[in-house]
DNA sequence: TTTGTGTTGTTTTTTTTGTAACAACATTTA
DNA sequence: TAAATGTTGTTACAAAAAAAACAACACAAA
């Protein structure tokens, strides 16, 4: 009697499976054929544990998403497809489903009406590196005239620089750092403020930071760390946001000055 | 009061967000999102008709796939992430799955015991061009010694030639096509049977074909409309299939070579 | 006859969808 | 100002749909 020798991790693999599009009952068949060369109906059922009743509609589902083929012998035997191929043809029915939601959620998207409130007067949270980065993009490939940053120079080096080369040549940048490495461009002035460190700047994790683009739109990255219940980031066009962030970026520039305690960069 | 303008196209899209792995609510909430700037958990109720309790659950797991972002204004604010980030998201966790459950399936693939009864002496049914073809690769990617065929030109041009450039340099190729145009490749033998057409060699489609690889393997591919409820090809390892094509093979080549209706081209 | 395949129909369980009620506020009205 | 009204954010639970599990049976092969 054939046995499977991998239930115990299947549990897991059936997890990624589902999110494939498959049902458990599916993954189960799918994984149990890919032990054996080819098996019956029953010795499916023997070693995947599944009702062996259950076997044939599970196995029609899969023969028509193309992993398992089926002989014509009788009784029939079924054989699992490759699990590249597998995995394969199960991501590009998905990615077609993809790009036809996406044509038709750009539709939406595009037509979307304004709204009588004002987006604008809202503070938005967001949560998760990978949303925020582009934020930032998004916000600095809209700039036009200034750009004030406080962040550290790990950040501004990784990522920032990657933005700036982007940035129409009139735009002018002011950065209040910790550091400065190399040359400075011809549209940044910086500021190096020798004792920039969490305390002072109220500012804690690497990536934490403030962005005043022309100051209408201010992103304010914070410690994901520091509080489990705060969203990382924050972004907003509201008028009084921006006023505060401008204002704070402002007293730190003057205060850091005239305390001696900073270093002026230009081109 | 809102209203959204697509709840018409919505049926069509939610199908496709379903196998993105959102729940009908999932995408229900997050298409109605996207067609204002912003809602609260009661605009979002009226736009997309789910209940206004369960509003709030569903936002909670379109936030932790970061599909919205909340304001922190009282009552919340929500607003849906572009189309291209959201889908871009949702492929990529799916992407991650498909990776892990790749890794598991490769393992337990490889590791697969080699069971007793013979896996060559079935025949296999193989359905859908994007399985056959790699399967014909596979195929001929194994081939030692020499690889019978019978084809038309046009699929040799288009798909055959790409898996010959790969082989192994003395392997030889007996084709039995309609016709032929520009020069013969070194290791190939190339018979142009004049009257090649459907009725004489059995076959119809355009991509119908026998091929014979050291007589050893066989991949007959049909024609897809002739018979919906047969499979599109045969693949086979089993000594009677395999000679029943052989002898087939040699029967069409001395048949009309003897009848004169062939010509043979050499390198 | 006996065994096991391929099918069908029905029950159970799980997941998703839908309803109701409620405390905490905020807004209006008296 | 105080009562009345309305809204938000939650919780608990009911209904419906989808998946999973079971039971029964006709039929073919050994």
């Amino acid at each position: 009697m054939p046995m499977g020798i991998y239930q115990q991790e299947n549990d897991r693999i059936d997890e990624s499976l589902k999110s494939l599009g498959l049902t458990k009952y599916e993954a189960l068949v799918y994984t149990a054929l890919l032990q054996v060369e080819g098996a019956t109906a029953t010795e499916i059922h023997e070693i995947s544990k599944v009702p062996r009743a259950s076997v044939y509609p599970v196995i029609d589902k899969l023969l028509s998403k193309n992993l398992v083929s089926i002989s014509n012998t009788t009784p029939k035997r079924f054989s699992a497809a490759p699990p590249d191929e597998a995995v394969k043809n199960m991501l590009s029915s998905i990615k077609k489903d993809a790009d036809a939601a996406l044509a038709a959620l750009k539709k939406i998207y595009e037509a979307r009406e304004e709204r009588s409130f004002n987006r604008q007067e809202f503070i938005w949270s967001i949560s998760g590196e990978e949303n925020i980065l582009p934020k930032l993009k998004d916000a600095f490939s809209g700039a036009g005239e200034e750009i004030f940053v406080i962040s550290s120079f790990e950040f501004i080096k990784c990522s920032l620089m990657n933005l700036i080369k982007e940035l129409d040549v009139n735009v002018r940048i002011d950065i209040i750092t910790n550091k400065w490495e190399g040359k400075v461009p011809n549209n940044m002035s910086i500021l190096v403020f020798k004792d920039y460190n969490e305390h002072e700047a109220g500012l804690k994790s690497n990536a934490s930071g403030v962005y005043i683009i022309d100051k209408k739109k201010v992103l304010l990255i914070m410690d994901p760390e520091s509080d489990a219940a705060s969203p990382p980031a924050l972004y907003s066009e509201s008028y009084g946001f921006v006023r505060f962030f401008t204002s704070y970026w402002n007293f730190v520039k003057k205060n850091i000055c005239e305390s001696k305690r900073a270093v002026k960069l230009k081109p």
